[in-house]
DNA sequence: AATGAAAGCACACTGGT
DNA sequence: ACCAGTGTGCTTTCATT
């Protein structure tokens, strides 16, 4: 991990679908190095995958909710997270510490949708109490920041 | 955006760096019209771009606080939203309704990194008060959600 | 919007320093 | 770790429908 891996990945990060030979031309070596290095770096886990990003506006859900969530106490923990890729909308979700278990990012198409989410959440998964919050908008941190202190 | 779109959108989530021709396999149509279907979901800003997915914890960032921030009555919130870039350790936010202003994602080496964090949104960004808790683990929920209602 | 043909590139190998 | 050469496969452009 030196400072040319950390410039790979920087230009990966800003475009995942740059070339090795595009690669090769920014941190000169030849393409083949640099098709090694991005290979090393996926394997140890570094590069966790290639993504395409997406506009959830763009796809029509535009309501965008933070909520915090408590389980009830009866309810497994590892069976909710297996089972919440089951509710679509919740696009991301972290257990927490503090004084709620988990909490969740959900992409809706308004606000009835959002009122199915919190509804099917109690009733299906366990939720015993929601805290939410509407998402005004995204900042943009230019990902760079990562890799300054790597 | 028909249904072959979505196939596209869900095969390049899964991973950006498939070809066109690979792409092409999938859906049944020429390596040139799956190109040209991309480039329009690029245009059309459903698709904003390819990034590399980074592990924080691979990069020795093993440490994520989820901070609530309120703002200074004096600061210009425009202002904040430009210079936080500035803070390397702030990998996302967004603004939010409810009792705070701002929730922040941060990535730390560890406790004192964080700590220093926190002193310098403070003193350098008009931050009034900072409620914090550790991320203890990310749920992953198959990115697939966004497509499942488009 | 979709296609096929063909030129130019990029990629994965192998092998070699 | 890095590089060069080679064959194969990919992307792109253009003409066509």
């Amino acid at each position: 991990m030196d400072a040319i891996d950390r410039l790979l990945v920087r230009l990966l990060e800003e475009d995942a679908r740059r070339t090795y030979n595009e690669l090769s031309a920014q941190v000169r070596l030849s393409a083949n190095t640099v098709a090694d290095r991005v290979r090393r770096l996926r394997a140890a886990g570094v590069i966790r995958g290639f993504r395409a990003d997406l506009d959830p506006a763009a796809l029509g859900r535009g309501l965008t909710m933070v909520s915090d969530v408590r389980l009830r106490e009866d309810v497994d923990r590892t069976h909710f997270e297996r089972e919440l890729h089951r509710v679509p909308q919740v696009v991301s979700g972290a257990r927490m510490t503090g004084e709620y278990d988990y909490q969740l990012r959900l992409a809706c198409l308004g606000p009835a949708e959002f009122e199915t989410v919190v509804d099917r959440l109690k009733r299906e998964h366990g939720v015993r109490e929601l805290r939410s919050r509407l998402v005004l908008h995204e900042l943009d941190v230019s990902a760079t920041g990562l890799l300054d202190l790597a």
